[in-house]
DNA sequence: GATTTACATTGACCTAAGTCAAATGGCCTC
DNA sequence: GAGGCCATTTGACTTAGGTCAATGTAAATC
């Protein structure tokens, strides 16, 4: 079977021996999603949780103004919506398919079943929601400790990280979005960026096009240690 | 032995049988620290976690400026520390015992081999990381979208909820680490908690004591519905 | 190639909340 | 009871960043 080795692939069911695998796969329902249509709403029962197989997903709060802060984007492998299936409480955050989406779904008391019976699975799921509290921890961090500035410049350090160490990359987002997750609005944003281009930080072409000119610098306003002029 | 039946109290242990908890107990090693003792700090590698026995401990970060956002205020049967347990990461903020605290210290790897063997631990644990990443999904929306008197008429009314419903409670710490809680600073947290006395939202003896008046209007402002004239 | 539509930028303005400094008020020590 | 200490409050001021409205730009549709 293909979906086997696919679901190897992935961190939460890495270094599961096949027969559970097998498990994994027999309780997973395909399901898929058009652009913009919600997963699942905020305050809503949960009856299973989910992983990305194609497109992407972002994971968002709304204020009643309407104003979105943006907690997650999961692409191809990362699991979400798991937490209501420890908690037992309502999704706590609203879930959205950006583009055409494929999941995988599984209820919540077949796999909770399946981690009885794999402790290396409990593992695995251990470690994801640890990470995700690291990084919340970072986001709380970024919001309450740093101003807007800083925080643009530790999102550009980190994507030009992921994009192999190289100095040019493209935003993977729109900008509108970028605003969202860094908890400003879109024309924050876009003031910043002008006066990162002015003042000899980075350069861009006004769309996603983005080159790093003086990384150290940037650094440095992430930390907080430096402001912009 | 006094101290399995003390475990067996800790919502973590909820559920093991009396063979594991002997388990637990014999890798647990007692610890105490003065207040004010930091417990870890931010970015020291972690060779295991904790569980507050008695006393209080803070969970913070502190910005280059010395401005610190805390994260949580730990009491007894409460574990903390465990998030480097499962990603191998460093610690991702500071502990502190704002009181005089006993804590049972669990080693990591010993810990981690408890778990293998016992999926009832392992769920435990997976739903205390659920709790605590849905709480920090509404810091971070408190944070985000919410202005400071909304954030503070959330927390009265969560902690008169805690005093068993009553109109009447007595604040559980000092001002300054409230406003620290909140992600702003003594001098605002004063001005919004007189305002909310002059708007009659609630009655307070200028200490701890707060009065609950307007329950309903609190509400509104926790969710962002009203504001504060 | 003209028109609509969505996204992004810019400008003028406003406001929540932070800074800095001083005053107040217990509470503890001597 | 005087003096010092700490947390809290109050006042005057500043500022980061949000709001609202207008303009620019570009891809998408016809």
């Amino acid at each position: 079977m293909q979906i086997i080795e696919h679901l190897a692939e992935i961190p939460l069911f890495k270094g599961l021996p096949r027969v559970h695998l097998e498990s994994v796969a027999s309780i997973s329902i395909k399901k898929t999603f058009n652009k913009d249509r919600v997963i699942f709403f905020e305050g809503s029962e949960s009856t299973g949780f989910y992983i990305v197989i194609s497109g992407k997903v972002k994971i968002y709060k709304l204020s009643p103004e309407g104003k979105e802060q943006i907690l997650h984007f999961f692409g191809p492998g990362e699991p979400f919506g798991e937490v209501p299936a420890f908690t037992g409480d309502p999704f706590p955050a609203y879930a959205e398919a950006i583009e055409e989406t494929g999941v995988l779904f599984f209820p919540k008391n077949a796999f909770v079943n399946l981690i009885k019976k794999d402790p290396s699975l409990a593992l695995n799921m251990l470690a994801v929601l640890s990470h995700r509290l690291q990084r919340f921890t970072n986001v709380i961090e970024n919001l309450s400790l740093k101003e807007v500035p800083g925080r643009l410049a530790a999102y550009l350090v980190y994507s030009s990280e992921n994009e192999k160490g190289a100095h040019e990359f493209s935003l993977d987002i729109s900008k509108g979005q970028l605003a969202s997750l860094l908890g400003t609005i879109p024309e924050t944003l876009s003031r910043i960026l002008t006066r990162m281009v002015k003042q000899g930080f980075i350069d861009s072409d006004g769309k996603r096009f983005i080159k790093i000119l003086d990384r150290g610098g940037l650094e440095e306003l992430a930390k907080g240690e430096r402001h912009l002029g």
